[in-house]
DNA sequence: TTGTGTATTTGACATGTGTCAACATCCACG
DNA sequence: CGTGGATGTTGACACATGTCAAATACACAA
């Protein structure tokens, strides 16, 4: 269960449909006060006019095809995404070559955080499915957070919040067992999509064992392993990337702590 | 017996002073304008104006004993904390007890921002020696952001610069191995003491070397015979908890490539 | 002084995960 | 329909790190 007052999140009404639906092959209008996800992406009790404001900001949507880059490391940074459609990874990758997933992200939440720090993005986004997100130019958000509290208010909560979820990956990473790992992993996922309407069971994932394990600090033959044996102990059903938790109980006792990713 | 804290952070000398004039026992008025960190915690290019504001918010210090917490998970969020001397860590525990480190703070960098997206914090942060802070309450910071672009852009600019280095921290966690962990670990904290006008190559370690394997996800003999290979191999010199880097270029090659041992 | 507790180092051994390899499956595309 | 490349599973084995234990050094209090 997640506790609907320490996130906005978490506590959105479901918000149907993340499947991928053709809306035009270009950019186009955006128009937040008919968008389902409103409730994750914008703070809540705004009047009429700000609303207006904020549709003044948030004006263009993009498509970004399955496989293809949203930003990358280097890149000059000048908005943030909000996700409509669509699941994204983002990772950093090391002078070796070396990839770490960094994160999984999905209908409502937001991209590019990172090139805050020196107007440029130190990360890489790509989209794991055909997905449409809206450009937030963020110097327009500053200046909205300046006229709209609760605007600033809500950009700040998305930004300490990813500090806290990374928090949890470093508690992950630091100190937990590999089947603690995806144990945690499969909840997190399964209750972010929850909060959006989806299966509380069954979840379909959009990533390779090898971008998990990379995002779990894992070999991908570990993370298989990993999965045979949850199989094996009826936690869960796997058909490939077709997921059921039959015991999320025991998936639970595992990670020793719920909602920790 | 006026004043521990000038035991600050490490063995050299500091080129820029971060002692303290003697204070008395409790919380006392801030002077940022002749606060020699001031270009650490503050935007540039302030006026004078904008400086007295800042005064206005940022208008108490508190002394914090070696071994007192800062902040604890569960309590409420209201301040900021800007450190003034001294040096922290911070941690999030699991229900297990086992404890995961997630960063260790100095001098003229920010402690707290954790709290901002559910009003409550949801680490803890531990002084590791007599320490002095400022406290910055965040609703203020808040209204001086609507008022000052620089110091929004600030505030931006510091939480995304937490994302960013823990973005970092999961990259070595999720794939580096025990010697080039501690590598990038000595570098990175000798590179902070360094911007802050102490030795580019000697350092005074103030924390346990379990404190240091907390971090790094690894268990304090790893961090010792990792501590005691360097020194082995003419990397750097220790003695207990003083740390000569000999060779930095060295202990860099080991950070970039993968297999070395 | 002596004693107690914490921190650190080092050795011997255990084990979880990585590495390498073989094989199966699926899907995109000719 | 094939067919080749990406993906996933499983086994055998290697090895980095964890675990357990002992010894040392040091700080601090009685």
């Amino acid at each position: 269960m997640f506790d609907p007052a320490s996130t906005t999140l978490a506590s959105a009404p479901p918000a149907r449909s993340a499947t991928v639906f053709p809306i035009n092959s270009h950019s186009i209008k955006v128009a937040c006060s008919n968008c389902n996800l409103r409730e994750l992406c914008m703070p809540l009790g705004l009047n009429r006019e700000e609303l207006d404001q904020i549709e003044s900001v948030v004006n263009l949507r993009r498509k970004v095809k399955k496989g293809s880059l949203l930003f990358h490391n280097g890149e000059r940074f000048t908005n943030l995404f909000a996700i409509r459609t669509g699941f994204f990874k983002s990772y950093v990758a090391s002078e070796d070559g070396h990839e770490q997933v960094t994160g999984f992200q999905m209908a409502g939440e937001v991209l590019g955080l990172d090139g805050i720090a020196s107007d440029h993005h130190t990360c890489n986004a790509i989209a794991l499915e055909d997905a449409e997100v809206c450009l937030m130019p963020f110097d327009r958000i500053e200046e909205l957070s300046r006229d709209i509290p609760s605007m600033q208010r809500h950009v700040h909560k998305i930004m300490s919040r990813e500090i806290v979820r990374e928090n949890g990956i470093m508690l992950l990473l630091g100190s937990m067992r590999a089947e603690e790992r995806l144990a945690a992993f499969l909840l997190n996922l399964v209750d972010r999509l929850h909060a959006r309407g989806f299966s509380q069971s069954e979840l379909v994932l959009r990533m390779t064992r090898e971008e998990i394990g990379s995002y779990l600090g894992l070999k991908l033959e570990t993370v298989s392993r990993a999965f045979s044996k949850f199989a094996e102990d009826g936690l869960v059903e796997v058909d490939k990337r077709n997921i059921r938790i039959l015991r999320s109980d025991l998936l639970r006792d595992i990670v020793g702590r719920p909602d920790c990713a």
